[in-house]
DNA sequence: CTCCTTGAATCTACGCCGTAGATAATTCAC
DNA sequence: GTGAATTATCTACGGCGTAGATTCAAGGAG
């Protein structure tokens, strides 16, 4: 931009793949997901475009790296706690990660991720299962289970979440009498709110309950 | 392109929504999802790009008709249905339809729509949980979570889909042996394989389970 | 101290993209 | 026939991701 080109002196601003990410997820946070661009940030960073592909393999390893970043704020439960326990926690451990950054979590939720960073919450889950005496075919299809679950769920919460304004749920259901759709109209009271908490706290202590009781 | 400007006469070859999204969805299947653009889609109709607009509201709304033909082939099972077999068929047509189209399932997935074709499944779910005497608030809630299960276990199973050669899931987990994941490794030979017919009726009969007994 | 390799930041340029706005050609209602 | 509406095309703008060449300081080799 303004500065200088060749390589910076000892003492300037060090531009960093952290200090990249952190900007990103900064930047996801306050403009949305399709917002990011590689001159945007660049700006934000005060620093040319191409400079960042130095610290960073392109646009889709630096959306992987904040993805990351977001997987790596899920705690891990303490080791002498119960399996039930442990697999709640854990639970809301990922949900309260991607509540945190609502318009970052797709790239947890919808992106195949292959680092060992995810696999951290995978061990915490399948080792209680697995000391439980489970039988590991069965602990890996009730953590597939539980999984598919949040993120389904975690999907649904994320982009109903209100990106500045209070535009919530309502609005979304027209008068639908005379719709042919009679069950639909019958429990419309309730599909036109959704308290995300209690459907969440719902479909995990079916799963939780079919998986340790 | 090579042909005339202005409206075109009547016996043309017409363009229409229909068209255009038919021929958008075959792009998605071929290409992927990142591969659409209103030009490429052009291309094939043998158009003009800003033709499309005189039938599309832009490229989001294009991407939202192309999700609806994908939710407009799922089928309500007959009338006379018990409610679990009820619920399972829709489950599994809603599988099928996503499995039919692995590169356009995100758009169902992973978008928020409003259109009345969504409303025909959850009424067919609806209808049959009130029937049963569901209070509406629990068969709501009942919905709710299988939809986040199905959601889920699609993307998960849709973006494992073989594109067109045959790398399935195989050489993701590299030799973990020292890890400090234990659990992990024990169970390794299990988490290499998903068998996701498997896993989807796993995670299915839980939650139909404990909604319709 | 000098020379050279190497790493990081910059600059330029290319070919894409979505779509606003203007223009032309045809049909339809009257 | 005449005007309005419909639809396709053309042009143009600003933005995008990133390949490739260039520049310059840091740090090691002699």
């Amino acid at each position: 931009m303004t500065a200088r080109r060749g390589r910076p002196p000892r003492d300037a601003d060090v531009l960093s793949r952290a200090r990249i990410l952190k900007e990103a997820l900064a930047l996801v946070d306050e403009e949305g997901l399709e917002a990011v661009s590689m001159r945007k940030l660049a700006r934000r960073l005060g620093v040319d475009p191409m400079s960042l592909y130095n610290h960073v393999d392109g646009k889709d390893a630096l959306l992987d790296g904040v993805a990351e970043v977001l997987l790596a704020a899920i705690p891990s439960p303490p080791p002498g706690t119960g399996l039930r326990e442990t697999m709640s926690a854990l639970a809301h451990g990922f949900r309260a990660a991607m509540l945190g950054h609502p318009r970052a979590a797709p790239l947890v939720l919808t992106r195949r991720l292959a680092s060992m960073t995810a696999l951290a919450p995978v061990e915490a889950v399948l080792g209680p299962l697995l000391a439980a005496g489970y039988p590991p075919d069965r602990a890996v299809h009730g953590l597939r289970a539980v999984l598919a679950f949040l993120i389904g769920t975690l999907m649904r919460e994320v982009d109903a979440a209100p990106t500045f304004s209070g535009t919530g749920d309502p609005g979304r259901l027209a008068d639908l009498t005379g719709s042919g759709l009679p069950a639909v109209v019958a429990a419309a009271p309730y599909l036109a709110v959704c308290d995300h908490e209690t459907e969440f706290e719902f479909g995990l202590d079916i799963l939780l309950d079919a998986l340790a009781p």
